[in-house]
DNA sequence: CGCCCACTTGAGGAGTATCAAGCTTCGTGG
DNA sequence: CCACGAAGCTTGATACTCCTCAAGTGGGCG
């Protein structure tokens, strides 16, 4: 999962450096004991409180995480997608659920087979920072965004090329235009995700629609006509 | 933080572990350069976007990362206490702003010293995972609790013993009963913080002290009568 | 073709923000 | 020691956003 762009992020400096680490965790996964699993969409993995002995990195798909309060209010915490690492505890236990949104094919790695080595833990690390930095972003959206910010947001990050999985690798520009975006979340997940209502979600897309920042063809695959324009109304610019 | 201290702070189940890995960091940690600076309350550490070469752990005192939107929202997106690490970015440079909250003394870390330890990178995911797990917790606060269960999340928060730096060890029992709630941040922080105004955190404060859930001698120190009574308002029990 | 489930739309209301005064508290200097 | 000023906090009146409850509507699949 990325954060959205601020307009000046220009200098990707260091590209090939994503990539060299990439192909370096590739090389040390081989030698690790890991079980691939294949499941269906909307699989539940683990609840909150199951012990987590392992964790799971997504080779193909998307998984949510989310946590329930007591009398059933439920808050998405986290959406992964290929490449992203989940599953790994603060404590013993799993503090959240996680949830297959679309068919998802995952490696189960054990947590103890990379306690000893430099370059996983690094690996690790580096995971663990993004999702800090996706969490703290997602701080702001629930903190302090509107209804309409909110969903302007989750579009921008299902834009092609800039979320789940996709890491932001283009430049600003190029998400400028046109971009068709396919929805694989409920609208339930979604306004569990951005802490609204599925009426108050549903009511601000037929309100993008109307004011014509979008169109759609299907329920789950939406276009935005200008996706600088709703980026603009999504609070970050 | 200067957590001040009142009642029982009983149990201390599993200090055994915490320690062994607690003196472990302190020994790695005597190798590596670092350099300690002493702050002022309310001193900005570094801005966002600023470059991240160093990090930085809290050896006493109190730190809130914040980060704010084009048009001045804000929003505080971690509280940090003794034995804490921050500044850790996942790019180049700090994905929000540092600030004091207290006078602290802070370590400032070069992030290439930890690169090639295994131990050093082991303890900076501990720290990692803590943090997203708090973050996770807060998502769900900011997504789905009403104004008065995040005033009684954030003051069950505050009791001794619980939060900041100082992790939840006791059994929930063990939080019952009177305690006394210093208060390090102001209200505008505490709004920041919790996703709400300033004149709502003051309100429900109001309405706390006449509904008997607290009393106050003083504006910065809270005394919650029955802290059971409140956290079952917490929307977490 | 029709049923079911997910989504949409509407009306009304609760909860929180906003705007505007007052009120404390605390530090400063007379 | 007290008067004063400023900053932070509290309180009130009002507005507005988003939620709740309740009916529709539409698409996918038997």
């Amino acid at each position: 999962m990325t954060t959205l762009y601020s307009a000046r992020d220009t200098d990707r400096t260091a590209p090939a450096a994503v990539t060299a680490e990439t192909t370096a965790w590739e090389a040390l996964r081989a030698s690790i004991r890991s079980k691939t699993v294949r499941l269906a969409e909307h699989t539940i993995i683990y609840y909150e409180s199951d012990p987590a002995d392992r964790f799971f990195e997504i080779v193909d798909g998307a998984v949510m995480l989310f946590k329930l309060l007591p009398d059933g209010r439920r808050q998405v915490v986290g959406l992964f997608g290929p490449g992203d690492l989940f599953g790994l505890p603060s404590g013993e236990d799993h503090d959240s659920a996680a949830e297959t949104l679309v068919p998802s094919v995952l490696k189960a790695i054990e947590r103890r087979d990379i306690e000893d080595s430099v370059e996983l833990q690094r690996h690790v690390n580096r995971c663990l920072l993004r999702q800090v930095a996706d969490l703290r972003e997602h701080t702001v959206l629930l903190g302090r965004k509107s209804a309409f910010e909110r969903v302007a947001s989750y579009l921008m990050h299902m834009v092609p090329g800039r979320g789940l999985g996709e890491r932001c690798r283009g430049r600003p520009e190029s998400g400028c235009d046109e971009a068709v975006v396919r929805i694989t979340m409920t609208r339930q997940e979604i306004a569990d995700y951005l802490g609204l209502t599925i009426e108050t979600v549903s009511r601000i897309i037929s309100g993008m629609k109307r004011k014509g920042f979008l169109t759609a063809d299907r329920q789950d695959r939406l276009k935005i006509t200008d996706v600088c324009a709703l980026c603009r109304q999504s609070g970050m610019h």
